[in-house]
DNA sequence: AGCACGCCGACT
DNA sequence: GTCGGCGTGCTC
């Protein structure tokens, strides 16, 4: 079932002729460069084939992106084809596209398609000179070779084809290996045991790392011994074994509801958003890898963090029936994850369960892609650090569409921007499935009450409590900083400044601003509607945690990214992140307008799948502390009603020009502000083209670092922004002093 | 005049 | 990313 796409990328490049080869240099300022092919090379040279080119004198590794649309230019030669590196031609394609679309070096996302941890530094011994104390055939590193040689020789050994620049993953560790040897096999009738282990080193294939038959067979090592005594077998160094797992089944049941429209989506291909409970993607996610594995297809399965890597492989280990490979693919591997690589390019593994890190994983066959929890924002890189800053949903689209590939994203609460025609990708919507079951809801009213914790809430969680059952308290802020609100209209009090909310500190009269450093005392009154009833809320996680437990009488819990303390307590406070990974009888939010009054792109959804979320994990009851008891998105979510969210969200989607009916970028530049403004409005703003609207720079104080200033770059059509988008990046990177982060329709602004 | 430093652009 | 060219400005 592969459609091929091939936009300009299937075109075998042969001859003496020129190619465009990308650098992997990962910069802005540097375009693919015209090599010439020189025609002892050019046999099986092709789009996303990886070579070694000179630049400056320097051998550098590239990936072929094409023909030389203008032949000519290109002097310098080729120096040599890697061809146990090269990208698919396909994955070359969504990858072209993902740099083109949002503004990432193309040299930055070809990167991502590597073996980890590859080595470009080491050098091939071609033509030593007789005074080198290198062999013909030696591989060197650069830094030895600039040591023996300096630097002009380093060179001139370059230039003159003497070296040659041989990049290479790291090397297995090797361990002991059990390997069957052929021919005639010693007479066992009188040992049992050797006769044991050497039957279930045949039916594991005939070679096995030795502690790993030891422990299967719970023999000694001396029966290896023995064994290899005897002729029977050999022990020999090998690599380590990369971690793949051989599914088992007996969960396959779980999975029948789910198999009919995974196979449609795989079927048929293209992009699918399928809403259902949080609980049940485990068994979809079988269900679609499933549909690909019988098409003898490869599925590559997405998910925000490790944690919930490690739980979906041992999942589908049971979900899939016998036969499959499983394997995880996570930073967390160490030197493991070059192996799975490997593993996964070759084609030997069914099933790859990955963070982001794994998004662009070239697949042997690629037929199905998923994104687990589709909105959870660790699926997209911060700009500026490692990773790329574009969403794995995009990503997957993007392979999706160049690799003839289904791509599938999993959430009972997707991101809204799937849900409106005439985006950048027309989504196919799977039947949703209902929530499997819904707690009661309470929403408080606090207009009116100075109080952090309502009685009703005090009596709630002493009910559970008293009852031996748990309630998971969501306070989605870490330390004790409290803002201030008017217990009135409940406005924020909000830095005179910046703008940012003011926060009191360990219960101190005095308020200070978290962006710009302000302080100023916390008299006053409320400035929208003039009420001097002003008091803290918003209590971060530690107070929270206090005033329960000083009100309930008895220790609270508390669960953060950091720390975990007295978690099997009755009443647990923690962050979102935290308590929604785990079940319990009550969940209670006792400030949700911390989030609902959050403003900005995203900021609704926020709010509505954190309330969804907190009633998905609570069995009994969802209590909710608010001032704004008739907020849309609060009332829809207490009901679990998805469909009014997009009715009241996606209007105000299409009004405000945000994703995905228009499309914007977020340039932030950091470097001093005549260098910014310069950038911006004398380079940036005259070179955009029509229709392509360039905010003034917003400078951003943030206390103790220095600050950055913010452009928002907005069109309705995709292209145009992102090519001003890449323009800042360009722009920045050829001035001294001045850096530039740009992100391509942000999930939140 | 001679030299150090930092910015800018080229590199294919 | 990395290097060399060149302008600015300082010192002998």
């Amino acid at each position: 079932m592969v459609r091929a796409t091939g936009r300009r990328t299937d075109r075998v490049v042969h001859g003496q002729e020129s190619i465009r080869v990308a650098l992997l240099i990962p910069t802005h300022a540097l375009p693919p460069l015209s090599y010439v092919l020189p025609d002892r090379l050019s046999s099986g040279v092709r789009p996303g084939t990886v070579v070694v080119a000179p630049l400056s004198g320097r051998s550098r590794l590239g990936v072929v992106v094409g023909p030389d649309p203008q032949p000519g230019r290109a002097w310098e030669e080729i120096s040599s084809v890697q061809n146990g590196l090269s990208v698919p031609p396909d994955l070359l394609e969504a990858c072209l596209r993902i740099s083109e679309s949002y503004a990432v070096p193309l040299p930055t996302v070809l990167r991502a398609t590597f073996p980890p941890g590859l080595d470009a530094g080491r050098f091939l011994v071609v033509r030593p000179d007789t005074d080198w104390s290198w062999e013909a055939g030696s591989v060197v590193s650069r830094a030895e070779i600039k040591r023996a040689l300096g630097p002009d020789g380093l060179r001139a050994a370059e230039a003159g084809g003497q070296v040659s620049l041989s990049p290479a993953v790291p090397e297995r560790k090797t361990v002991e290996w059990s390997v069957v040897r052929g021919g005639a096999e010693p007479d066992l009738g009188r040992a049992p045991r050797q006769r044991e282990v050497l039957e279930a080193l045949k039916d594991r294939g005939g070679a096995l790392p030795s502690a790993a038959l030891l422990s299967r067979t719970g023999a000694a090592r001396s029966v290896l011994r023995e064994l290899a005594r005897r002729g029977a077998i050999s022990l020999v160094r090998r690599p380590e074994p990369a971690p793949l797992f051989e599914t088992s089944g007996g969960g396959e049941e779980e999975v029948e509801p789910f198999r009919r429209d995974a196979g449609r989506a795989v079927g048929r291909g293209g992009p699918f958003v399928w809403r259902l409970p949080t609980g049940e993607q485990p068994d979809a996610v079988a269900a679609v890898a499933r549909a690909a594995v019988e098409e003898g297809e490869q599925a590559l399965i997405l998910a925000p963090e490790r944690e919930a890597v490690d739980r979906l492989v041992r999942h589908l280990h049971r979900a899939l029936p016998p036969g499959h490979t499983v394997a995880a693919y996570h930073g967390g591997l160490g030197r493991d994850r070059g192996a799975v690589h490997a593993a996964v390019r070759d084609g030997q593994v069914s099933v790859v369960v990955g963070t982001r890190a794994a998004a662009l994983l070239p697949l042997a066959r690629p037929g199905a892609f998923c994104v687990v929890d589709e909105p959870d924002g660790s699926h997209r890189a911060e700009a500026g650090y490692e990773g790329l800053p574009v969403h794995t949903r995009d990503v997957a689209f993007a392979r999706g569409r160049a690799e003839g590939a289904a791509v599938v994203c999993l959430s009972p609460v997707p991101s809204l921007r799937l849900f409106a025609a005439g985006g950048r990708t027309r989504v196919g919507e799977l039947p949703p499935r209902p929530p499997a079951e819904w707690p009661s809801v309470r929403i408080v009213d606090m207009r009116g009450s100075g109080s952090v914790l309502s009685s009703t809430l005090l009596d709630a969680c002493r009910r559970i409590a008293a009852g031996g059952r748990r309630v998971g308290v969501i306070v989605d802020r870490l330390g004790y900083a409290a803002v201030v609100t008017c217990n009135r209209c409940g406005a924020v009090r909000r830095c005179p400044g910046c703008d940012a909310p003011l926060a009191s500190h360990d219960g101190s009269r005095l308020l200070a601003c978290s962006r710009c450093g302000l302080r100023e005392s916390d008299e006053g009154r409320c400035a929208e509607c003039g009420s001097d009833r002003l008091s803290p809320a918003g209590s971060a996680v530690e107070r929270v945690r206090e005033g329960l437990a000083e009100a309930l009488g008895e220790p609270v819990g508390l669960i953060t990214a950091g720390r975990r303390e007295l978690d099997d307590a009755s009443v647990v406070a923690g962050t979102a992140r935290c308590v929604l990974r785990e079940g319990w009888d009550a969940v209670v939010i006792p400030d949700v307008d911390s989030s609902l009054r959050a403003s900005g792109l995203g900021a609704t959804e926020r709010s509505f799948r954190l309330i969804y979320r907190a009633a998905e994990v609570a069995s009994d009851l969802l209590l909710v502390q608010t001032r704004a008891p008739g907020h849309h998105a609060l009332l829809a979510a207490a009901r679990g009603d998805y469909e009014a969210l997009v009715a009241s969200e996606v209007p105000l989607l299409r009004a405000a020009g945000y994703p995905p009916f228009a499309h914007l970028a977020v340039a932030s530049l950091h470097g001093p502000e005549e260098k910014v403004l310069f950038a911006v409005e004398s380079r940036l703003r005259p070179a955009v083209e029509a229709g392509v609207e360039v905010s003034d720079p917003v400078g951003v104080a943030r206390a103790g670092r220095p600050p950055f200033w913010r452009v928002l770059i907005r069109a309705r059509r995709p292209d145009p922004v992102a090519r001003a988008a890449a323009l800042v990046a360009r722009i920045a990177a050829g001035t001294h002093g001045l850096r530039a982060r740009v992100e391509v329709d942000p999930e939140e602004v």
